[in-house]
DNA sequence: TCCAAGTTTGACCAAATGGTCCAAGTTCGA
DNA sequence: TCGAACTTGGACCATTTGGTCAAACTTGGA
Protein backbone atom coordinates (compact mmCIF):
# COMPACT_ATOMS: atom_id res chain seq x y z
CA UNK A 1 0.00 0.00 0.00
CA UNK A 2 1.40 3.35 -0.99
CA UNK A 3 1.46 6.31 1.30
CA UNK A 4 -1.11 8.05 -0.82
CA UNK A 5 -3.46 5.10 -0.66
CA UNK A 6 -3.06 4.90 3.07
CA UNK A 7 -3.95 8.54 3.34
CA UNK A 8 -7.16 7.98 1.46
CA UNK A 9 -8.20 4.91 3.39
CA UNK A 10 -7.48 6.40 6.76
CA UNK A 11 -8.15 10.11 6.71
CA UNK A 12 -6.33 11.94 9.52
CA UNK A 13 -8.34 11.88 12.71
CA UNK A 14 -7.98 15.23 14.38
CA UNK A 15 -8.30 15.13 18.15
CA UNK A 16 -11.75 16.33 19.14
CA UNK A 17 -10.58 19.34 21.06
CA UNK A 18 -12.45 22.49 20.27
CA UNK A 19 -10.35 25.39 19.21
CA UNK A 20 -11.94 28.52 20.58
CA UNK A 21 -10.48 31.98 20.45
CA UNK A 22 -8.28 32.15 23.52
CA UNK A 23 -9.63 35.50 24.56
CA UNK A 24 -13.26 34.47 24.24
CA UNK A 25 -12.65 31.41 26.35
CA UNK A 26 -11.05 33.48 29.04
CA UNK A 27 -13.92 35.90 29.24
CA UNK A 28 -16.35 33.03 29.66
CA UNK A 29 -14.17 31.56 32.35
CA UNK A 30 -14.06 34.84 34.18
CA UNK A 31 -17.81 35.23 34.06
CA UNK A 32 -18.53 31.81 35.48
CA UNK A 33 -16.13 32.10 38.37
CA UNK A 34 -17.24 29.74 41.10
CA UNK A 35 -19.69 28.08 38.76
CA UNK A 36 -17.33 26.02 36.70
CA UNK A 37 -19.41 22.88 36.36
CA UNK A 38 -22.53 24.75 35.29
CA UNK A 39 -22.24 24.21 31.56
CA UNK A 40 -21.38 20.56 31.93
CA UNK A 41 -24.33 19.95 34.21
CA UNK A 42 -26.72 21.58 31.78
CA UNK A 43 -25.95 19.36 28.83
CA UNK A 44 -26.85 16.12 30.59
CA UNK A 45 -24.55 14.50 33.08
CA UNK A 46 -23.27 11.04 32.39
CA UNK A 47 -21.53 9.20 35.18
CA UNK A 48 -17.89 10.30 35.49
CA UNK A 49 -16.47 6.87 34.61
CA UNK A 50 -13.11 5.74 35.95
CA UNK A 51 -11.30 6.45 32.72
CA UNK A 52 -12.61 9.94 32.41
CA UNK A 53 -11.61 10.56 35.99
CA UNK A 54 -8.06 9.49 35.31
CA UNK A 55 -8.06 11.72 32.26
CA UNK A 56 -9.08 14.70 34.35
CA UNK A 57 -6.33 13.99 36.82
CA UNK A 58 -3.75 13.79 34.09
CA UNK A 59 -5.06 16.94 32.53
CA UNK A 60 -4.72 18.66 35.88
CA UNK A 61 -1.16 17.42 36.20
CA UNK A 62 -0.38 18.84 32.79
CA UNK A 63 -1.83 22.20 33.73
CA UNK A 64 0.17 22.28 36.91
CA UNK A 65 3.39 21.47 35.10
CA UNK A 66 2.58 24.03 32.43
CA UNK A 67 1.88 26.70 35.01
CA UNK A 68 5.27 26.18 36.55
CA UNK A 69 7.11 26.35 33.28
CA UNK A 70 5.13 29.21 31.77
CA UNK A 71 5.41 31.30 34.92
CA UNK A 72 9.17 31.06 34.86
CA UNK A 73 9.93 31.12 31.13
CA UNK A 74 6.96 32.88 29.61
CA UNK A 75 4.92 31.77 26.64
CA UNK A 76 7.82 32.05 24.23
CA UNK A 77 10.53 30.82 26.52
CA UNK A 78 8.69 27.67 27.46
CA UNK A 79 9.05 24.76 25.09
CA UNK A 80 6.33 22.19 24.74
CA UNK A 81 8.95 19.54 25.24
CA UNK A 82 9.98 21.06 28.57
CA UNK A 83 6.41 21.15 29.80
CA UNK A 84 5.78 17.59 28.69
CA UNK A 85 8.87 16.50 30.53
CA UNK A 86 7.79 18.36 33.65
CA UNK A 87 4.47 16.56 33.40
CA UNK A 88 6.18 13.25 32.85
CA UNK A 89 4.66 12.53 29.44
CA UNK A 90 5.75 12.74 25.84
CA UNK A 91 5.42 15.89 23.80
CA UNK A 92 3.04 14.22 21.37
CA UNK A 93 0.88 13.11 24.25
CA UNK A 94 0.75 16.62 25.65
CA UNK A 95 -0.34 17.89 22.26
CA UNK A 96 -3.07 15.27 22.31
CA UNK A 97 -4.69 17.04 25.23
CA UNK A 98 -3.96 20.59 24.16
CA UNK A 99 -3.78 21.04 20.41
CA UNK A 100 -1.30 23.91 20.47
CA UNK A 101 1.05 25.53 22.89
CA UNK A 102 -1.04 28.65 22.94
CA UNK A 103 -4.17 26.66 23.72
CA UNK A 104 -2.38 25.16 26.66
CA UNK A 105 -1.29 28.61 27.75
CA UNK A 106 -4.86 29.84 27.60
CA UNK A 107 -6.02 26.84 29.60
CA UNK A 108 -3.48 27.64 32.29
CA UNK A 109 -4.50 31.28 32.38
CA UNK A 110 -8.13 30.24 32.52
CA UNK A 111 -7.47 27.98 35.44
CA UNK A 112 -5.75 30.73 37.42
CA UNK A 113 -8.38 33.31 36.69
CA UNK A 114 -10.82 32.65 39.50
CA UNK A 115 -8.02 32.57 42.04
CA UNK A 116 -6.79 35.81 40.62
CA UNK A 117 -10.12 37.59 40.64
CA UNK A 118 -11.56 36.28 43.87
CA UNK A 119 -10.09 38.37 46.69
CA UNK A 120 -11.36 41.70 45.44
CA UNK A 121 -14.93 40.52 45.07
CA UNK A 122 -15.11 39.71 48.73
CA UNK A 123 -15.79 43.08 50.30
CA UNK A 124 -19.03 44.97 50.42
CA UNK A 125 -20.41 48.17 51.83
CA UNK A 126 -21.70 46.60 55.00
CA UNK A 127 -18.26 45.50 56.15
CA UNK A 128 -16.03 47.47 58.41
CA UNK A 129 -13.61 49.19 56.05
CA UNK A 130 -10.49 48.54 58.06
CA UNK A 131 -11.36 44.90 58.54
CA UNK A 132 -12.32 44.36 54.92
CA UNK A 133 -9.11 45.89 53.72
CA UNK A 134 -7.01 43.94 56.16
CA UNK A 135 -8.76 40.81 54.98
CA UNK A 136 -8.07 41.63 51.34
CA UNK A 137 -4.42 42.19 52.09
CA UNK A 138 -4.28 38.91 53.92
CA UNK A 139 -6.02 37.01 51.14
CA UNK A 140 -3.73 38.40 48.47
CA UNK A 141 -0.63 37.72 50.51
CA UNK A 142 -1.73 34.15 51.09
CA UNK A 143 -2.15 33.87 47.36
CA UNK A 144 1.28 35.33 46.77
CA UNK A 145 2.69 32.79 49.19
CA UNK A 146 0.83 29.69 48.05
CA UNK A 147 0.50 30.38 44.34
CA UNK A 148 3.26 32.74 43.34
CA UNK A 149 3.38 31.17 39.89
CA UNK A 150 -0.17 32.27 39.24
CA UNK A 151 0.70 35.80 40.20
CA UNK A 152 3.82 35.71 38.04
CA UNK A 153 1.97 34.29 35.09
CA UNK A 154 -0.52 37.12 35.16
CA UNK A 155 2.25 39.65 35.63
CA UNK A 156 3.98 38.21 32.61
CA UNK A 157 0.79 38.47 30.63
CA UNK A 158 0.38 42.11 31.65
CA UNK A 159 3.92 42.90 30.62
CA UNK A 160 3.21 41.43 27.20
CA UNK A 161 0.39 43.90 26.88
CA UNK A 162 -2.20 41.31 27.89
CA UNK A 163 -3.20 40.27 24.36
CA UNK A 164 -5.27 37.44 25.75
CA UNK A 165 -6.41 39.04 28.95
CA UNK A 166 -7.48 42.44 27.71
CA UNK A 167 -11.09 41.41 27.11
CA UNK A 168 -11.21 40.05 30.64
CA UNK A 169 -9.75 43.23 32.02
CA UNK A 170 -12.19 45.55 30.38
CA UNK A 171 -15.10 43.14 30.79
CA UNK A 172 -15.60 41.06 33.92
CA UNK A 173 -12.73 42.60 35.85
CA UNK A 174 -13.84 46.13 35.17
CA UNK A 175 -17.30 45.22 36.42
CA UNK A 176 -15.98 44.04 39.76
CA UNK A 177 -13.57 46.94 39.89
CA UNK A 178 -16.27 49.54 39.37
CA UNK A 179 -18.46 47.91 41.96
CA UNK A 180 -15.71 48.02 44.53
CA UNK A 181 -14.82 51.57 43.67
CA UNK A 182 -18.40 52.40 44.56
CA UNK A 183 -18.10 50.59 47.85
CA UNK A 184 -14.99 52.51 48.77
CA UNK A 185 -16.60 55.76 47.76
CA UNK A 186 -19.51 54.98 50.03
CA UNK A 187 -17.14 54.31 52.88
CA UNK A 188 -15.33 57.55 52.30
CA UNK A 189 -18.57 59.49 51.98
CA UNK A 190 -19.71 58.10 55.31
CA UNK A 191 -16.49 59.31 56.88
CA UNK A 192 -15.43 55.79 57.69
CA UNK A 193 -12.33 56.20 55.58
CA UNK A 194 -10.02 59.05 54.80
CA UNK A 195 -10.98 60.59 51.45
CA UNK A 196 -8.81 58.39 49.28
CA UNK A 197 -9.02 57.96 45.57
CA UNK A 198 -10.76 54.58 45.23
CA UNK A 199 -9.21 53.29 41.99
CA UNK A 200 -5.74 54.10 43.22
CA UNK A 201 -6.46 52.41 46.52
CA UNK A 202 -7.33 49.21 44.71
CA UNK A 203 -4.21 49.42 42.58
CA UNK A 204 -2.21 49.99 45.72
CA UNK A 205 -3.62 46.91 47.42
CA UNK A 206 -2.83 44.79 44.41
CA UNK A 207 0.63 46.20 43.92
CA UNK A 208 1.64 45.95 47.54
CA UNK A 209 0.71 42.31 47.84
CA UNK A 210 1.63 40.92 44.43
CA UNK A 211 5.03 42.44 44.77
CA UNK A 212 6.01 39.71 47.20
CA UNK A 213 5.28 37.06 44.60
CA UNK A 214 6.43 38.78 41.44
CA UNK A 215 9.60 40.27 42.90
CA UNK A 216 10.28 37.43 45.30
CA UNK A 217 13.86 37.13 44.06
CA UNK A 218 14.53 40.73 44.92
CA UNK A 219 12.86 40.44 48.30
CA UNK A 220 14.94 37.38 49.02
CA UNK A 221 18.15 39.01 47.85
CA UNK A 222 17.59 42.05 50.02
CA UNK A 223 16.12 40.54 53.16
CA UNK A 224 17.11 36.92 52.91
CA UNK A 225 13.53 35.92 53.58
CA UNK A 226 10.39 34.87 51.74
CA UNK A 227 6.70 34.59 52.45
CA UNK A 228 7.02 30.87 52.94
CA UNK A 229 8.63 31.62 56.28
CA UNK A 230 5.93 32.05 58.85
CA UNK A 231 7.59 34.92 60.66
CA UNK A 232 8.20 36.88 57.49
CA UNK A 233 4.68 36.29 56.29
CA UNK A 234 3.27 37.68 59.50
CA UNK A 235 5.71 40.58 59.50
CA UNK A 236 4.75 41.45 55.95
CA UNK A 237 1.06 41.25 56.65
CA UNK A 238 1.47 43.55 59.61
CA UNK A 239 3.68 46.02 57.78
CA UNK A 240 1.48 46.31 54.72
CA UNK A 241 -1.70 46.57 56.75
CA UNK A 242 -0.23 49.18 59.07
CA UNK A 243 1.06 51.22 56.18
CA UNK A 244 -2.22 51.19 54.33
CA UNK A 245 -4.35 51.90 57.33
CA UNK A 246 -2.26 54.37 59.26
CA UNK A 247 0.32 55.74 56.90
CA UNK A 248 3.73 57.01 57.83
CA UNK A 249 3.04 60.26 59.52
CA UNK A 250 3.22 59.92 63.29
CA UNK A 251 -0.16 60.39 64.93
CA UNK B 1 41.57 32.38 -6.26
CA UNK B 2 39.77 29.48 -4.64
CA UNK B 3 37.62 29.82 -1.58
CA UNK B 4 40.17 27.90 0.43
CA UNK B 5 42.93 30.22 -0.64
CA UNK B 6 40.84 33.22 0.24
CA UNK B 7 40.35 31.76 3.68
CA UNK B 8 44.08 31.52 4.23
CA UNK B 9 44.88 34.95 2.90
CA UNK B 10 42.12 36.70 4.83
CA UNK B 11 41.61 34.95 8.13
CA UNK B 12 38.27 35.81 9.74
CA UNK B 13 38.45 39.10 11.56
CA UNK B 14 36.34 38.84 14.67
CA UNK B 15 34.78 42.11 15.78
CA UNK B 16 36.69 43.51 18.72
CA UNK B 17 33.83 43.23 21.15
CA UNK B 18 34.81 41.88 24.52
CA UNK B 19 32.72 39.03 25.79
CA UNK B 20 32.43 39.38 29.56
CA UNK B 21 30.17 37.36 31.81
CA UNK B 22 26.86 39.16 31.68
CA UNK B 23 26.44 39.19 35.42
CA UNK B 24 29.93 40.52 36.11
CA UNK B 25 29.43 43.32 33.62
CA UNK B 26 26.19 44.29 35.29
CA UNK B 27 27.74 44.48 38.72
CA UNK B 28 30.50 46.71 37.42
CA UNK B 29 27.91 48.89 35.73
CA UNK B 30 25.96 49.18 38.93
CA UNK B 31 29.02 50.17 40.91
CA UNK B 32 30.12 52.88 38.55
CA UNK B 33 26.75 54.57 38.30
CA UNK B 34 27.29 58.17 37.36
CA UNK B 35 30.92 57.51 36.53
CA UNK B 36 30.54 55.83 33.20
CA UNK B 37 33.45 57.40 31.38
CA UNK B 38 35.94 56.61 34.15
CA UNK B 39 37.56 53.57 32.61
CA UNK B 40 37.83 55.16 29.18
CA UNK B 41 39.45 58.28 30.55
CA UNK B 42 42.05 56.25 32.41
CA UNK B 43 43.39 54.39 29.42
CA UNK B 44 44.35 57.47 27.43
CA UNK B 45 41.75 59.49 25.55
CA UNK B 46 42.07 59.84 21.82
CA UNK B 47 39.94 62.41 20.13
CA UNK B 48 36.41 61.10 19.52
CA UNK B 49 36.65 61.21 15.71
CA UNK B 50 33.59 61.71 13.54
CA UNK B 51 33.32 58.06 12.66
CA UNK B 52 33.47 56.89 16.22
CA UNK B 53 30.83 59.41 17.11
CA UNK B 54 28.48 58.08 14.49
CA UNK B 55 29.19 54.59 15.74
CA UNK B 56 28.15 55.56 19.24
CA UNK B 57 24.96 57.07 17.96
CA UNK B 58 24.12 53.94 16.01
CA UNK B 59 24.90 51.81 19.00
CA UNK B 60 22.56 53.92 21.07
CA UNK B 61 19.84 53.51 18.47
CA UNK B 62 20.29 49.77 18.59
CA UNK B 63 20.02 49.74 22.36
CA UNK B 64 16.88 51.80 22.20
CA UNK B 65 15.28 49.51 19.67
CA UNK B 66 16.35 46.47 21.65
CA UNK B 67 14.91 47.89 24.85
CA UNK B 68 11.56 48.33 23.19
CA UNK B 69 11.46 44.83 21.81
CA UNK B 70 12.88 43.07 24.85
CA UNK B 71 10.56 44.91 27.20
CA UNK B 72 7.54 43.73 25.29
CA UNK B 73 8.57 40.24 24.19
CA UNK B 74 11.16 39.21 26.73
CA UNK B 75 14.56 37.71 26.05
CA UNK B 76 13.14 34.59 24.46
CA UNK B 77 10.24 36.17 22.67
CA UNK B 78 12.36 38.78 20.98
CA UNK B 79 14.07 37.73 17.79
CA UNK B 80 17.31 39.29 16.72
CA UNK B 81 15.75 39.91 13.35
CA UNK B 82 12.90 41.87 14.91
CA UNK B 83 15.28 44.04 16.87
CA UNK B 84 17.43 44.67 13.84
CA UNK B 85 14.38 45.67 11.89
CA UNK B 86 13.27 48.00 14.65
CA UNK B 87 16.71 49.56 14.54
CA UNK B 88 16.60 49.80 10.77
CA UNK B 89 19.63 47.62 10.11
CA UNK B 90 20.31 44.06 9.04
CA UNK B 91 20.51 41.22 11.49
CA UNK B 92 24.13 40.54 10.60
CA UNK B 93 24.94 44.15 11.23
CA UNK B 94 23.31 44.06 14.62
CA UNK B 95 25.37 41.01 15.48
CA UNK B 96 28.42 42.95 14.44
CA UNK B 97 27.87 45.32 17.34
CA UNK B 98 26.64 42.79 19.86
CA UNK B 99 28.06 39.32 19.37
CA UNK B 100 25.06 37.45 20.75
CA UNK B 101 21.48 38.15 21.61
CA UNK B 102 22.19 37.66 25.26
CA UNK B 103 25.08 40.11 25.14
CA UNK B 104 22.71 42.65 23.65
CA UNK B 105 20.22 41.90 26.38
CA UNK B 106 22.86 42.47 29.02
CA UNK B 107 23.88 45.72 27.38
CA UNK B 108 20.29 46.90 27.52
CA UNK B 109 19.94 45.91 31.13
CA UNK B 110 23.22 47.60 31.91
CA UNK B 111 22.07 50.79 30.30
CA UNK B 112 18.87 50.88 32.33
CA UNK B 113 20.56 50.09 35.59
CA UNK B 114 21.53 53.56 36.75
CA UNK B 115 18.10 54.89 35.96
CA UNK B 116 16.66 52.01 37.89
CA UNK B 117 18.86 52.41 40.95
CA UNK B 118 19.00 56.17 41.17
CA UNK B 119 15.83 57.29 42.93
CA UNK B 120 16.38 55.36 46.12
CA UNK B 121 19.89 56.65 46.65
CA UNK B 122 18.65 60.18 46.83
CA UNK B 123 17.40 60.44 50.38
CA UNK B 124 19.42 60.83 53.52
CA UNK B 125 18.91 61.26 57.24
CA UNK B 126 19.05 64.99 57.16
CA UNK B 127 16.03 65.34 54.90
CA UNK B 128 12.51 65.81 56.09
CA UNK B 129 11.01 62.31 55.95
CA UNK B 130 7.72 63.28 54.40
CA UNK B 131 9.40 65.42 51.78
CA UNK B 132 12.01 62.83 50.96
CA UNK B 133 9.41 60.13 50.54
CA UNK B 134 7.17 62.33 48.45
CA UNK B 135 10.18 63.08 46.27
CA UNK B 136 10.98 59.41 45.88
CA UNK B 137 7.43 58.66 44.85
CA UNK B 138 7.53 61.46 42.37
CA UNK B 139 10.85 60.37 40.91
CA UNK B 140 9.72 56.80 40.48
CA UNK B 141 6.43 57.82 38.93
CA UNK B 142 8.25 60.05 36.48
CA UNK B 143 10.38 57.08 35.60
CA UNK B 144 7.31 54.91 35.18
CA UNK B 145 5.87 57.51 32.88
CA UNK B 146 8.92 58.35 30.80
CA UNK B 147 10.66 54.98 30.71
CA UNK B 148 8.05 52.31 31.28
CA UNK B 149 10.03 49.90 29.11
CA UNK B 150 12.91 50.05 31.53
CA UNK B 151 10.63 49.25 34.40
CA UNK B 152 9.05 46.42 32.43
CA UNK B 153 12.37 45.00 31.39
CA UNK B 154 13.50 44.77 34.98
CA UNK B 155 10.18 43.30 36.02
CA UNK B 156 10.58 40.69 33.33
CA UNK B 157 14.04 39.91 34.56
CA UNK B 158 12.74 39.50 38.11
CA UNK B 159 10.01 37.17 36.97
CA UNK B 160 12.63 35.01 35.28
CA UNK B 161 14.33 34.69 38.62
CA UNK B 162 16.85 37.41 37.77
CA UNK B 163 19.60 35.08 36.56
CA UNK B 164 21.60 38.03 35.34
CA UNK B 165 20.61 40.54 37.95
CA UNK B 166 20.97 38.49 41.11
CA UNK B 167 24.57 39.56 41.71
CA UNK B 168 23.51 43.16 41.36
CA UNK B 169 20.63 42.65 43.75
CA UNK B 170 22.69 41.10 46.51
CA UNK B 171 25.67 43.35 45.85
CA UNK B 172 25.32 47.02 44.94
CA UNK B 173 21.57 47.17 45.40
CA UNK B 174 21.67 45.56 48.81
CA UNK B 175 24.28 48.10 49.88
CA UNK B 176 22.03 51.01 48.99
CA UNK B 177 19.05 49.22 50.42
CA UNK B 178 20.69 48.63 53.77
CA UNK B 179 21.85 52.20 53.95
CA UNK B 180 18.37 53.50 53.35
CA UNK B 181 16.88 51.08 55.82
CA UNK B 182 19.18 52.66 58.38
CA UNK B 183 18.02 56.13 57.40
CA UNK B 184 14.40 55.16 57.83
CA UNK B 185 15.16 53.54 61.15
CA UNK B 186 16.78 56.74 62.31
CA UNK B 187 13.73 58.71 61.28
CA UNK B 188 11.45 56.35 63.12
CA UNK B 189 13.66 56.37 66.20
CA UNK B 190 13.54 60.15 66.26
CA UNK B 191 9.77 59.98 66.18
CA UNK B 192 9.66 61.74 62.85
CA UNK B 193 7.90 58.76 61.32
CA UNK B 194 5.43 56.21 62.55
CA UNK B 195 7.26 53.05 63.59
CA UNK B 196 7.13 51.33 60.22
CA UNK B 197 9.13 48.36 59.12
CA UNK B 198 11.83 49.95 56.92
CA UNK B 199 12.43 47.17 54.38
CA UNK B 200 8.74 46.81 53.78
CA UNK B 201 8.36 50.52 53.38
CA UNK B 202 10.93 50.50 50.61
CA UNK B 203 9.24 47.58 48.90
CA UNK B 204 5.97 49.42 49.17
CA UNK B 205 7.36 52.53 47.54
CA UNK B 206 8.75 50.50 44.68
CA UNK B 207 5.65 48.41 44.22
CA UNK B 208 3.25 51.33 44.35
CA UNK B 209 5.06 53.29 41.70
CA UNK B 210 6.30 50.60 39.33
CA UNK B 211 2.83 49.18 39.16
CA UNK B 212 1.79 52.04 36.90
CA UNK B 213 4.43 51.06 34.37
CA UNK B 214 4.35 47.30 34.63
CA UNK B 215 0.58 46.94 34.78
CA UNK B 216 -0.17 49.90 32.57
CA UNK B 217 -2.48 47.81 30.41
CA UNK B 218 -4.59 46.94 33.39
CA UNK B 219 -4.64 50.50 34.65
CA UNK B 220 -5.70 51.65 31.22
CA UNK B 221 -8.37 48.97 30.91
CA UNK B 222 -9.87 49.84 34.27
CA UNK B 223 -9.57 53.62 34.32
CA UNK B 224 -9.12 54.50 30.69
CA UNK B 225 -6.13 56.62 31.60
CA UNK B 226 -2.36 56.44 31.72
CA UNK B 227 0.48 58.35 33.32
CA UNK B 228 1.19 60.12 30.08
CA UNK B 229 -1.90 62.20 30.71
CA UNK B 230 -0.97 65.11 32.89
CA UNK B 231 -4.09 65.01 35.00
CA UNK B 232 -3.81 61.33 35.71
CA UNK B 233 -0.14 61.64 36.55
CA UNK B 234 -0.88 64.32 39.10
CA UNK B 235 -3.83 62.43 40.48
CA UNK B 236 -1.70 59.33 40.89
CA UNK B 237 1.10 61.21 42.57
CA UNK B 238 -1.32 62.74 45.02
CA UNK B 239 -3.12 59.49 45.74
CA UNK B 240 0.00 57.45 46.31
CA UNK B 241 1.63 60.11 48.42
CA UNK B 242 -1.47 60.61 50.52
CA UNK B 243 -1.89 56.91 51.06
CA UNK B 244 1.68 56.38 52.11
CA UNK B 245 1.86 59.38 54.37
CA UNK B 246 -1.54 59.39 55.97
CA UNK B 247 -3.07 56.00 55.44
CA UNK B 248 -6.72 55.21 55.20
CA UNK B 249 -7.98 55.61 58.70
CA UNK B 250 -9.72 58.94 59.16
CA UNK B 251 -7.79 61.26 61.47
C1' DT C 1 44.24 60.11 -4.65
C1' DC C 2 44.44 55.87 -2.35
C1' DC C 3 44.17 52.38 1.13
C1' DA C 4 43.52 50.30 5.48
C1' DA C 5 40.29 49.99 8.88
C1' DG C 6 35.74 49.94 9.86
C1' DT C 7 30.97 48.83 8.38
C1' DT C 8 27.19 46.45 6.11
C1' DT C 9 24.73 42.78 4.15
C1' DG C 10 22.92 38.57 1.57
C1' DA C 11 23.61 33.84 1.68
C1' DC C 12 24.10 30.11 4.40
C1' DC C 13 24.16 26.65 8.34
C1' DA C 14 22.87 23.92 12.27
C1' DA C 15 20.00 23.50 16.15
C1' DA C 16 15.67 24.00 18.32
C1' DT C 17 11.02 23.75 18.18
C1' DG C 18 5.90 23.47 17.20
C1' DG C 19 3.19 20.32 15.31
C1' DT C 20 1.78 15.84 12.48
C1' DC C 21 1.31 10.91 11.74
C1' DC C 22 0.85 6.35 12.46
C1' DA C 23 1.52 2.19 14.66
C1' DA C 24 1.30 0.09 19.02
C1' DG C 25 -0.72 -0.30 23.38
C1' DT C 26 -4.54 0.01 26.99
C1' DT C 27 -9.08 -0.20 28.85
C1' DC C 28 -14.02 0.05 29.24
C1' DG C 29 -18.19 -2.13 28.44
C1' DA C 30 -21.00 -5.55 26.03
C1' DT D 1 -13.43 -12.56 25.68
C1' DC D 2 -13.43 -9.16 22.14
C1' DG D 3 -13.42 -4.95 19.75
C1' DA D 4 -14.01 0.00 19.50
C1' DA D 5 -12.58 4.04 21.41
C1' DC D 6 -9.11 6.18 23.84
C1' DT D 7 -4.00 6.85 24.86
C1' DT D 8 0.72 7.06 24.07
C1' DG D 9 5.11 7.96 22.01
C1' DG D 10 8.82 7.42 18.29
C1' DA D 11 9.80 9.14 13.99
C1' DC D 12 9.36 12.77 11.10
C1' DC D 13 8.66 17.46 8.92
C1' DA D 14 8.67 22.42 8.09
C1' DT D 15 9.79 26.65 10.00
C1' DT D 16 12.10 29.78 12.82
C1' DT D 17 16.04 31.54 14.52
C1' DG D 18 20.71 32.48 16.50
C1' DG D 19 24.87 32.87 14.59
C1' DT D 20 28.79 32.63 10.73
C1' DC D 21 31.09 34.01 6.55
C1' DA D 22 32.97 36.25 2.82
C1' DA D 23 32.51 39.67 -0.22
C1' DA D 24 31.31 44.45 -1.09
C1' DC D 25 31.01 49.15 0.32
C1' DT D 26 32.28 53.54 2.90
C1' DT D 27 35.35 56.79 4.85
C1' DG D 28 38.93 59.17 7.53
C1' DG D 29 43.35 60.52 6.98
C1' DA D 30 48.16 60.36 4.91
Amino acid sequence: MTDAAAKIVKPPRKPAVKRASGARKLVKAAQSVGDIKAAEALEGHRAPGPRERAGEARKAAILKAALGVFARLGLDGASVEAIAQAAGISKANLLYYHPTKEALYVAVLEQGLSLWLAPLSRFSEGDDPAEAIAALIDAKLVLSRDHPEVSRLFALEMLRGAPLLKPVLSGPLKAVFDAKVAVIEAWAAAGRLAPVDPPHLIFALWALTQHYADFAVQVRALTGKSLSEKRFMEETRAAVTALVLDGLRPR
